[in-house]
Formats: structure tokens, C-alpha cells, sequence
DNA sequence: TGGGGAAATCTTGCATGCAATTTTAATTAA
DNA sequence: TTAATTAAAATTGCATGCAAGATTTCCCCA
């Protein structure tokens, strides 16, 4: 089992970034060669190109000579993250009103009016797996995958920060809203508006983090 | 000499990459582990890590078990970078005028009154030299890290196919006018025309590119 | 003469080991 | 008790070697 094509260091690599984005390993703490390799069942050589890579992504730290550490995102880091993915975020939905096929907006068109169903049920672990789906419409719809895979990325690296966010009463609908104004600039075409609506929209989500991560420990 | 805290990998990482942005390895042309550690005189271990590093920012493209290849750009993925450096630009421009200093709006007038005096003279050394000195003012100004490297990344990606975009007669004058209307959105504290300014300034440099680009071989 | 297949060669992937640096601990002096 | 110094331990950086997979070469056959 096990071998699907990937390099030991691929696959140790991605497994390491799962074990970071689930909390196993905290975020400040040392990542020694030794651990990890013993941990994963292979030499330090596939490790020491994981952590490479990984570093590359701006997961962990890697300090010369010595080693690595989880990347421990500040609070003003946590900041910038959000607003660069925002912008991101805004860039995508706008070339997707320049971009987008006609199955494409159409597929687009079609979720939106499902999600408006689960706001009704208020069905809020239905309405955060479909608002997955809704932005990652607009990472290939904005047929640009340089910019998807940072969006992409950084929407990854932000995850376990995003929790819960539609928690708040009121929250849902109110997403919804947001969604059919950024729908309705795409399918008119019209980018500006597009980038105007998306970008007001994860500001919002942004700002109900904020209002979460403000909760005293 | 030649230790100064770095590790072998990366400076391994960037002297490969200036080799390969200065046309020392073609694109496509195999990059063996053997002849890069001979090369630069180091086995091949520290070689495969920095590989790995290039690998993450797309400079080559890393097959397993089949080593790497120099990333050939295609007409498309041109194209697509170009797109998205240019959305990162306008992303730059627009958080410029959103947060800017007052000493950094007083440097980005001082430049482009600058640049209008090398637009007089008809120094395009010195202009091409100030253009950087320009957008960088916009990487800095935007202060986000997490775009402004995604921005420099993709500038320097861009760079081999970006020389010589203001030989063309009157290109001079008009970049420094696309500028002028840049400078007064940010001044301005208009993010949205600044955004769309730096887009449409940076998609005519792109025009230009593919003017250069369709002269036949 | 051209195509298919097997063997030889080459290249990558990974483990291991050693040297150098950093970190930790211990010991001593103030 | 605390700070400084030094020795020990641990950890990283890198070279080397071998095995597995890929590539090339060569030969045979149609």
C-alpha cells in the first residue's frame, strides 16, 4: 500500500500540514527532525525536504541550524492573513464576473438558490459545507489558477481560525444576502461590483472572527 | 568568507533560481541532481532541499522520481501570471490608498514628479529604474507582507519577459500619465481608483508584452 | 528498415553516519 | 541565590552509499 506516485517527502509534507492545521502540533512548538522522523517511520532525509517545503508556505518557521517551529501567527499576522485573503478572495469573484462560462454561472446560480433553502431550515452545518462550495466556485471560476492556489492556501492556512462563524444569530441570512449580491454582480458581468460585494462580504466574515477571537480565555 | 548564517540549501535555492531567471538553464532543460552538486560543490542532499524550496514557488516543476525540470511557461500560463500579477498590483494600489503613511504619499508624489523629468529628458534607463522604484513603493505602502510577497514573487517570475516594454515610441510618456492617475487615486485615499487604475496601467504594460511577444522568431 | 522488448545505465529516493553548531546542564564564583 | 563559564548532550547540516524506479541503448525479429 501506501505508494500512489507521491515521494515520501510529498507525502510527509502534507500529513505534517494536517498534523500543524488540526492542532496536533501547536502553533510555537519545536518540530524536530528526530521526532517527526520517528513518527512518521522514515529517515531524517524525506523530513528535512517536508520541512522545506512546508516553510515555503509560510506554515513553519525554519531557522538555520536551528530547526523548525510551527509558525506562531500574531495577532496582527492573523490580520494581514485576513485581509490578503480577502483581497484575494474579491480578485477571484471578479474575474469570475469577466471569466465565467455560462455552466459555470449557472452552477453558480443553482447553489445559491439551494443555500437560500438550508437559510430557511436554518440548517447552519449544511450551510457552511455549501458555503465552502460557493466560494470554491469562484477559485476555478476565475479560470486563473495562480491566483486560486493562493487563495486556496491561504484559505487553508486560515481554516482553523474560521471556525463557528456562522454561529451567531442572524448570521445565515444575512450570508445569504451578502452571496446574492456578489451572484448577481457576476452573472451581470459587472467585475467592479463583483469585487465590491465579495470583498464587503469577507470583510463581514472577518469581522465576526474578530468578534469571537475578542471573547475573553 | 561565504558563511553568513545561511545554510548551503538555501543559498543553493537562489543561486539556482537567479541561474534559471537569468537564462543559464533554459526552461525545460533538466536540472540533474549530480551536475547542480558538481556545479556548485556540495553533494546532492543539500541540492534536493533546495529543489524542493524552488519547487513551492513554481520556478520548477518537481516529478517524482523523475527529477526536475526548469518550469516552461506556456503562452497560457503566461498569460494567467501576467493576469495575476497584475490583480495583485491593483490589490496593491487600492490598500496604498487605504494605508499609506503621509511620509510614503509624500514619497510616491516626490517619485512621480521625478519621473516626469525623466519623461522629459527621454531617459529610459532611467525611467525602467525609477518603474521599479514605482511599484515597489506600492509593495510597501500596501502593508500587507502576505500579498506584497506574492506580488514581488510574481515580479520576479515576470522579469525575463518584461524587458525592454518601454522602447516602443511614446510608451514613456503614456506609463507616466497611467501613473499620474494611480498617484492621485491613492493620494486621494480612493482605494477603488487606485484598483482600477494600477489595473488598467499594468494590463496596457501587459498589451505592450504581447505586442513584443507576437513579433515573429 | 522499423518496431518491440530486454538489459544495461543512469537518476532519483532514502537511510545512515559524522562533523559542526546550538542548546542544555552543571559547576563555580561572586 | 544569581550570574557566568564551561562541559555535556542534543540537534542540525551535509556527505556518502545503496536500492528502487526511470531512461537509454542495443539487439532481435518482423
Amino acid at each position: 500500500m501506501s505508494d500512489d506516485g507521491q515521494t515520501r517527502a510529498e507525502k510527509l509534507a502534507s500529513e505534517i500540514a494536517d498534523a500543524i492545521l488540526d492542532g496536533t502540533f501547536e502553533p510555537g512548538s519545536r518540530l524536530d527532525e528526530h521526532m517527526l522522523a520517528a513518527r512518521y517511520g522514515t529517515s531524517r532525509t524525506p523530513v528535512r525536504e517536508a520541512l522545506r517545503q512546508l516553510a515555503a508556505t509560510g506554515l513553519i518557521d525554519l531557522r538555520p541550524r536551528r530547526g523548525a517551529i510551527v509558525a506562531l501567527v500574531t495577532s496582527d499576522q492573523l490580520e494581514v492573513l485576513f485581509v490578503a485573503m480577502g483581497e484575494l478572495e474579491a480578485t477571484c469573484a471578479r474575474l469570475s464576473a469577466l471569466s465565467m462560462t455560462p455552466i459555470e454561472r449557472r452552477r453558480l446560480e443553482v447553489l445559491q438558490d439551494s443555500m437560500g433553502e438550508l437559510v430557511a431550515q436554518n440548517d447552519v452545518a449544511a450551510y457552511t459545507a455549501a458555503n465552502t462550495s460557493f466560494h470554491t466556485l469562484f477559485y476555478t471560476g476565475c479560470h486563473n489558477p495562480v491566483i486560486s492556489e493562493m487563495a486556496i492556501g491561504l484559505r487553508r492556512r486560515l481554516a482553523p481560525f474560521r471556525q463557528a462563524q456562522f454561529r451567531a444569530v442572524g448570521r445565515l441570512a444575512r450570508s445569504h444576502a451578502e452571496h446574492a449580491v456578489v451572484v448577481g454582480a457576476v452573472l451581470a458581468g459587472n467585475a467592479s461590483a463583483a469585487h465590491a460585494a465579495m470583498l464587503r462580504h469577507v470583510s463581514l466574515v472577518e469581522d465576526a472572527f474578530e468578534e469571537l477571537r475578542n471573547v475573553p480565555a
